[in-house]
This record gives C-alpha cells, structure tokens and sequence, in this order.
DNA sequence: GTTTTTACAATGCAGTCGCAACGTATCCTG
DNA sequence: CAGGATACGTTGCGACTGCATTGTAAAAAC
C-alpha cells in the first residue's frame, strides 16, 4: 500500500467542513466544491474520500450524532457513579439541548438532516433503532425515578418517556428558530421532569 | 386593464404546486420549472406572478400556515359552543398532528421550511409572533382546565403550554420520520393532557 | 378605431451542480 | 530498481439553476 493516510481522519475532515457549511448557510448550500473550499482542500479530493455526494451527507449525519451521543457520556460520567435518575435525565437532556453555539450548529445541522432524511425513508432507518433505544433507556430512568411516589401520582413510563423525547425535540426546534430564549426552553424541561419525576427533591 | 384573472387565486394554484414536490421530493428539489410543471403551467408563468423564488416560498409558507388554521379552526367549530378546555386543547392539538396522508404533506413541508427559516432568521419573525400567540392561547386553556383541582396537581400554565407545544412539535416530527405509529404518539399527548389537566373526565 | 396595459410563452445566459475522466506525484512491494 | 497501487489535483461535460429579456396575444382604456 502507498502514502498511508488515515481515511477515517480525512472523512471526518471533511465532514466537519460540511457541517459548518450546513449550519451557517443551510443544507441546501452543501455541494462538494463548497464543502472542499471550506476543508481548505481540493474537490478531487472530496470526491475521492466519498464517492457520491449522499454517501457523504450519510457519513456526516452519523458524525451528528456521535457528538451528541459524545457530548451526553461526558456530561453523564462527570456525574459519578450512581447519580439520582431526575439528575441523570436532566443532565442528559439538557445537553442535547442546543444552549451554546456549538450545540446551535450541531442543532441546525441535525434538522436540515431531518428534513431530508424525511423525504428519503431508506437513510432514515438507522435513525429508528437509536430512537427505540434512547426511549428505552429514559422510560427505565423515569421508572426508577417513581419508586416511592404514591401511585396516584405515577405516571406510564414508556408514554412519558416518548413525551419527555418530544419534549426534548420540540423545545430543541422552537430552540434553534429563537422563538424563546434558553430559560424557558429550561424552565419547560425542569417543569417536564417535574411532572413526570415529581419536584425536584432539595439537596439532603 | 386587461385579461382581468385573479392574482391569488393563480399564486395559489402555484404554491399548491409547489408544496406537493416539497412534500414529495424535498424542499432542495423546487425550482422554478418543476412547480410548474407540477402546476401543469409555463416557467415563466410562475415568474410573471412571483418575480423571485423567494417570494414566492414565502408565500407558499404563508399558504402553510393556513392550512393549518383553517384546519384547526374547523375542528374546533365542530366542537360547539362551550367546549371543555382539555376537549379543546385535545381536538386542536391532535388537528396539527400530521396522522393523515394530507397532515404529512403539509407538515413535510412544514418541516422544511423549518430547516429553511434556521438559516434565515429575517423570515422567521412572523412565526415568532405566531408561536407567541400559540402559547398564549395554550395556557389561557391550560389555566381553564385547572381551575377546582387541589392546588398540588396545578401547575404553571405558561411553562406547560411552552413544554405541550414542544410535546406537539417533536410528536409530529417523529410521526413524520416514521419513529413509532399514531397510537404511541396519541398515547403520549393523551398522557401529557393528563399531567397537566388531570385524567380525562369520564362522560357525564 | 388606436393605444396601452396586462398575461403569458419562449429563449438565452451566466453560474452551479454532481460526477467521470483523466494526469501525476507519492509511497509500498517485490 | 521496476511495478503497481494509492492519493490526490485538474479539467470538462451535461444537466440544471434563477432570472432577464423578448415576443405575442388579448382585453381594457381612450
């Protein structure tokens, strides 16, 4: 084998250069010779790294989601160990959030990706299985967050996580138009968990 | 004047049109001829009554929004005079929730112009006003629904009607990627109108 | 009648698009 | 050192884009 290069290195180069491009002038402005000026590098060699346009756009919607996913596994571990299950879903959700402007990027590009996953079913099915998992997982924590709640204050886990989920995408989208600032999108969510948790329990 | 034809009308039959290839095959795919080869009508037909292309997705956004209006404002007629206010909130929430072929089509679009207005903050403004007074309708209904329940099941109209458009918003768009099927998603808001007006009130 | 204004259709243009087809420089293998 | 595979850069092609321009038919205004 000649010159090694690591492929996967250069892949995510220009995925970065894309996502910029997507989050500061809109999916629609993602063509190759623009994403290669914005990598400061050729157009061959875009085209090199990926042979068709949509395997690209396919690899940098995974790249998406590998930072929230990154994004979420710090945030949780710098939690400790065996954080309260409210603590640890607000966390979570509170970093899938798009408050910073490095979120706000990572945002707009997830939505462009929305939209177009939207209108082709095919791309989106590795979305499914993420989703089905993520509702898994927050129906377990809302489930453990209710033991000890009197029953007439309990609520379904599984329906309240697919509403927490919404939630969550919903504030995310009025979020990233600039409908409301960040305190309300928060003071949603912290009332969400406070309705399906129960309020927030003092410290002690 | 001449040929004396109805402006809006013609606009109308335009922005159908272009609707349905946004719906069909994204919004990246309108471009001048394909609306109106869709509209079954000449190129420069659709240039001599939008002299731009963003003027004339402008209107077709304006067009969108109707729909839903219209939508809404017929369901709820039907409710008669003096609806409960979860009935109300329930009738119109479900209305914008895209669970029928046409509801697709028109939150596809939706979505779109979504992704589209997030890199063009100028014309966002009017959805803001729009959402603004969403809530404020929302919460005026969610205070309604409250009064005579003990005051630990209240909580604050304004955060859950923030939080139940956000609920509506990521319901509708997981609906639209095909995340889950109608009956999760109607499940969830039922749940989420539950936490916020107490349980469905049993008939009579 | 003529004139003017409007409604459309057709054409053309400069630019961009994805992508194929090269050419070449570089490095590993034998 | 030759041979070959990889890693680019360059160029060009056909299709498409938004839009300006031009031409024409028809109806209102005079």
């Amino acid at each position: 084998m000649p010159k090694r290069v690591d492929h996967g290195e250069r892949r995510k180069l220009i995925a970065d250069a894309l996502m910029r491009v997507a989050a500061e002038r809109g999916l629609e402005a993602v063509s190759l010779r623009h994403v290669a000026t914005e990598a400061g590098v050729s157009a061959g060699m875009v085209q090199h790294y990926f042979g068709t346009k949509d395997e690209m756009m396919t690899f940098a919607l995974a790249v998406v989601r590998e930072h929230g996913e990154a994004r979420v596994t710090r945030a949780v571990a710098a939690l400790g160990d065996h954080p309260a299950p409210r603590t640890l879903l607000r966390t979570m959700l509170v970093e899938l959030l798009p408050l910073d402007e490095a979120r706000r990027a990572d945002g707009r590009v997830a939505l462009a990706f929305l939209a177009y996953t939207a209108v082709r079913p095919d791309v989106a099915a590795g979305l499914h299985r993420e989703t089905a998992a993520l509702l898994g997982f927050l129906a377990d924590q809302i489930r453990a967050a209710q033991t000890g709640r009197p029953a007439d204050h309990r609520v379904d886990p599984d329906r309240a996580a697919v509403g927490l989920l919404a939630v969550l995408e919903g504030l995310g989208i009025y979020l990233l138009g600039g409908h409301y600032p960040a305190e309300t999108a928060l003071a949603a969510l912290d009332a969400q968990l406070d309705l399906i948790c129960g309020p927030a329990q003092p410290a002690g």
